[in-house]
RNA sequence: GGUUAUUUAGCUCAGCUGGUUAGAGCGCUGCGUUCACAUCGCAGAGGUCAGUGGUUCAAGUCCACUAAUAACCACCA
């Protein structure tokens, strides 16, 4: 079975192979797993990554995190579903498609119709789909394609149209004439966090709408003008309290406008004139305004960003024209008073930058602060905010817990509809003013389906339960197959940047379908930013892709890379050498492997319980091995990964690799620990690096190493062998420092005197290591008196004095000493004086005072053996 | 304007509920290596933990303020 292993490991030729061994395994699939029907499941759904594009760094770390969690888990003998799928993204696809046909063909959508786009769309979508797919099979994600999705596939189309038809049923969804973020580009409405802003600078106009107004007012959007029915003053403002509640009627550019003067607290009286004109139409705050005081709202701009009918000259002219006829009109009447730059945060469409026209428009909302009957009388919102505050949700890092309340208690009514043709079809028919939802389209003639599509996150809220089942795998109030045994699932990870943007409506949904969380704990991990902490992007062109990491460095090297050295929740550099440097470590492990597997018996070795220990040395790598194994486990339960990753790799580089195994090959006859170590290292690592360690594993072991039990703490901590092992190997590294402070090259060989004060130490072991160890001594003599030679360099470790016998430079000697001696009697002052210290010593815990006397006795013994050296 | 973070070695970052002489990787210096590994080994240099004040027997760690940086949210007539 033993096979021989390559001098250095090359992920390139085994990675796919590997990855093929797992999935023909089918352990990827929980209901293959070799585990009684009562083992506790553990869940986590991928989230869905856009088909825009294939994958990036970011869902690499995604992957990396998700996959180690799960492995993880799989190997504690927990029934493991990772669930694979994909998110269509509305908007964002269509833009892409868009987009990419206009520059092939110079085509537009509506050249095109609706059919052949969507068929265009699709094409694209299966081809980036499979693109995305493979990229997650060589990162090495051990993911359940049996249960893939899609969020606009059939089963998922059959829960969306469910979900909508209930909660509309319930009076959560609800048809209203409200004000929108609409974008004349992408001709649909946009969700309040799918606008962004930037800074420009725009004119802001100072002018009266005529010339008997008694008010002026400024604005940077003269052309709305036309659609003002009021003007906004502080009511505490002095200037115009005696205008409060007035109207006044006038032309103003060939348009009647009828204005009334309204107080309103926000209106800030420094700002311009102090006095607003309120477009209900088109400002979000206008709006608001004319609600609260009953006006009337006149809308100007229409879908395409053209000024309306009924607007004289104006209509049809688009806001760019408009607003400088406009303002020509006000110059040439006078009524222009001043413009000037002002610094003005535009809103614009995340997708395409198109700055935002706010219009009044007839959308489908989300009611977030309904009572609903199904939640006991309580709102989404509340609902939603209950599960932070009490807990029921865990957030990691927590202090994202904060932020997802204070968002979810400033939410407003979500609006789901978009005039977007690829997208979920909304259920929902009309005839005339009768309007009709369900699932199925209604009988009779001249029924109407809604023309528009429902936002992405929409049908992604839903993601948790759409993918196991819902709703035909629940049925009164209860769940059934893998949606009873898999939701609520364990945990979601996931970019801090869509908090807001899904997790929020993850919890909402999955509150209203199935009244629990989606999910016990939330990670969010941060952002990777390029080299020098730059965000990656496609413009700046500084984007890193995982394939070209993977085929130069390894999926195992990129995985652990962005494993180690990232904390959740901040943002962290992607770095070749970086990943560079992972590669070199695991080529380590590798040759770890390949050393321990090359001594003989160790390949065929059975061992069925915990190997005997029978030198000191084994005792103390057993004993580390225990403490790493629990350490590591703690730290991986506590989703502390970089830091599980450094104490793993400290065990197998600077204890195994470097001290044990170095001892293995004098003393000999380490066969049965060799292997056991072997097994142990292999499984601990698995979940980090799961290639390098499989492919080890298959060179010498049956069945696959995916689903080993991933090591136990069963072995106490030989505390005596610890120490004792430390003691002599802290004297070895001292010697091999003075040697080379010294500069006596390793090659040359010294004879040794030692003298040591209590010979409780294991000095044969010592005498060993010390001659064996590469520390250049050819013979080491034990003396009961100290010789204090003349001309030597001198190591003292404790109460043990090593005189290595060399012609050296006794000033140099001397300086050494001296610097070493200044070093310990800081540290004994500093320790004298806090044990002389009454409050430290009546205060402090007596396990730390004692530690402190300890340390206190070895220095001043150590400093007394230096001190007696020296003349 | 508000909120939340960040500031530790030349660079990139760890450092959990306060308690050994503050760590790693890369880089740098010196030495070495046919015997698992140059994708290597050994040793070294390099840090008043941003600043000020406070709490404590004890502060990189907790608190307050200051400075710089970043992200998010809100307003924007």
């Amino acid at each position: 079975m033993k096979k021989e292993l390559a001098k250095a490991y090359v992920p390139q030729e085994n990675e796919n192979d590997i990855y093929r061994l797992w999935e023909s395994s089918g352990f990827f699939n929980p209901d293959n797993a070799p585990l009684p029907k009562t083992a506790q499941t553990y869940t986590i759904i991928l989230p869905p990554p856009n088909i825009t594009a294939k994958l990036h760094i970011g869902h690499s770390a995604m992957l990396a995190i998700e996959d180690l969690l799960i492995r993880y888990k799989r190997m504690n003998g927990y029934r493991t579903l990772w669930l694979p799928g994909t998110d269509h993204a509305a908007i964002a696809t269509q833009m892409v498609v868009e987009k990419k046909i206009f520059e092939e063909t110079g085509q537009t959508r509506h050249d095109l119709g609706k059919e052949i786009l969507l068929e265009k769309i699709w094409e694209f979508l299966r081809n980036t789909q499979s693109e995305i797919l493979g990229q997650m099979r060589k990162l090495g994600a051990s993911l359940d394609w049996s249960r893939e999705a899609f969020t606009l596939d059939q089963a998922r189309q059959k829960a969306v149209n469910r979900l909508f038809v209930e909660m509309y049923q319930e009076g959560a969804i609800y048809r209203g004439e409200r004000i929108v973020n609409w974008c004349p580009h992408c001709q649909s409405t946009l969700a309040d966090d799918e606008v962004e802003y930037s800074e420009q600078t725009t004119k802001l106009y100072t002018f009266k709408y005529a010339p008997d107004f008694p008010i002026t007012i400024s604005t940077t959007r003269p052309e709305t003008k036309l659609g003002d029915t009021a003007v906004a003053v502080n009511p505490k403002d002095e200037r115009y309290q005696k205008y409060l509640g007035q109207e006044f009627s006038f032309d103003f550019v060939g348009q009647k406008l009828t204005i009334k003067i309204i107080g309103d607290r926000n209106v800030d009286p420094d700002f311009g004139t102090g006095a607003l004109g309120v477009t209900p139409a088109h400002s979000m705050v206008d709006w608001q305004m004319a609600q609260e005081n009953d006006l009337a709202v006149i809308k100007v701009i229409n879908e395409q960003g053209l000024i309306r009918e009924g607007f004289g000259n104006y209509s049809g002219l688009s806001v760019k024209d408009a607003r400088e006829k406009l303002i020509a009109e006000l110059k040439e009447k006078g009524l222009l008073i001043s413009e000037e730059e002002v610094i003005h945060n535009i809103s614009t469409c995340y997708r395409c930058d198109t700055p935002i026209e706010p219009l009044p428009s007839k959308q489908w909302f989300v009611s977030v602060d309904c009572p609903l009957e199904r939640l006991g009388g309580k709102s989404l919102k509340e609902k939603a905010l209950a599960v932070a505050q009490e807990g029921t949700l865990k957030f990691i890092p927590e202090r994202f817990n904060k932020r997802y309340q204070d968002w979810m208690s400033n939410l407003h009514d979500w609006c789901i509809s978009r005039q977007i043709w690829f997208g979920h079809p909304i259920p929902v028919w009309y005839r005339g003013a009768e309007i009709y939802c369900d699932l199925k389209a209604p009988e009779g003639e001249g029924w109407v389906q809604d023309v528009d599509t429902l936002d992405t996150w929409f049908s992604s809220g839903m993601w948790t339960f759409s993918t196991l089942g819902w709703p035909d795998n629940y049925r009164d109030g209860k769940k059934f197959g893998d949606l009873a045994n898999f939701h609520p699932t364990q945990v979601l990870e996931t970019g801090y940047e869509i908090l807001t943007l899904w997790v929020s409506r993850m919890v909402m949904m999955s509150m209203f379908a199935l009244g629990e969380t989606p999910f016990e704990s939330v990670y969010l991990h941060g952002t990777i930013l390029d080299k020098h902490g730059k965000k990656m992007s496609k413009s700046k062109g500084n984007g890193v892709d995982p394939l070209v990491a993977i085929n130069e460095y390894g999926a195992d090297a990129l995985r652990l890379s962005l494993l180690m050295g990232s904390t959740p929740g901040n943002d962290s550099r992607y770095s070749a050498d970086k990943v560079e440097a992972k590669r070199n470590f695991i080529n380590k492990l590798w040759n770890i492997a390949r050393y321990i597997l090359a001594q003989p018996g160790v390949a065929e070795c059975q061992l069925n319980s915990d190997p005997e220990p029978k030198t000191i040395a084994d005792r103390w790598i057993l004993a580390e091995l225990s403490i790493t194994i629990s350490e590591v486990r703690k730290r991986l339960d506590n989703f502390e990964f970089s830091l599980a990753a450094e104490i793993l790799t400290e065990f197998t580089r600077d204890k195994l690799a470097d001290w044990y195994l170095e001892i293995a090959k004098i003393e000999g006859g380490k066969t049965e620990i060799l292997n056991y170590l072997l097994l142990a290292i292999l499984r601990l690592w698995h979940p980090f690096i799961p290639f390098v360690t499989e492919k080890i594993w298959q060179s010498f072991q049956t069945g696959v190493l995916m689903i080993e039990q991933w090591p136990t703490f069963n072995l106490a901590v030989d505390e005596q062998a610890k120490s004792t092992f430390t003691f002599w190997r802290d004297l070895i590294v001292a010697i091999r420092n003075s040697r080379s402070a010294n500069k006596i090259a390793p090659g040359v060989q010294l004879e040794a005197l030692v003298f040591s004060v209590n010979n409780q130490k294991d000095i044969a072991l010592g005498a060993e290591l010390i001659t064996k160890l590469k520390t250049g001594l050819s013979s080491l003599t034990f003396v009961n008196e100290d010789p204090k030679p003349e001309n030597a360099i001198t190591v003292v470790v404790q109460d043990t004095i090593f005189y290595l016998l060399a012609a050296i430079d006794p000033e140099k000697e001397a300086a050494r000493i001296t610097k070493e001696r200044e070093v310990l009697e800081k540290l004994i002052f500093n320790l004298s004086e806090r044990l002389a210290n009454q409050e430290f010593v009546s205060r402090a815990p007596a396990k730390i005072v004692d530690q402190e006397k300890e340390k206190l006795a070895a220095y001043q013994l150590e400093l007394n053996k230096l001190k007696e050296t020296i003349l």
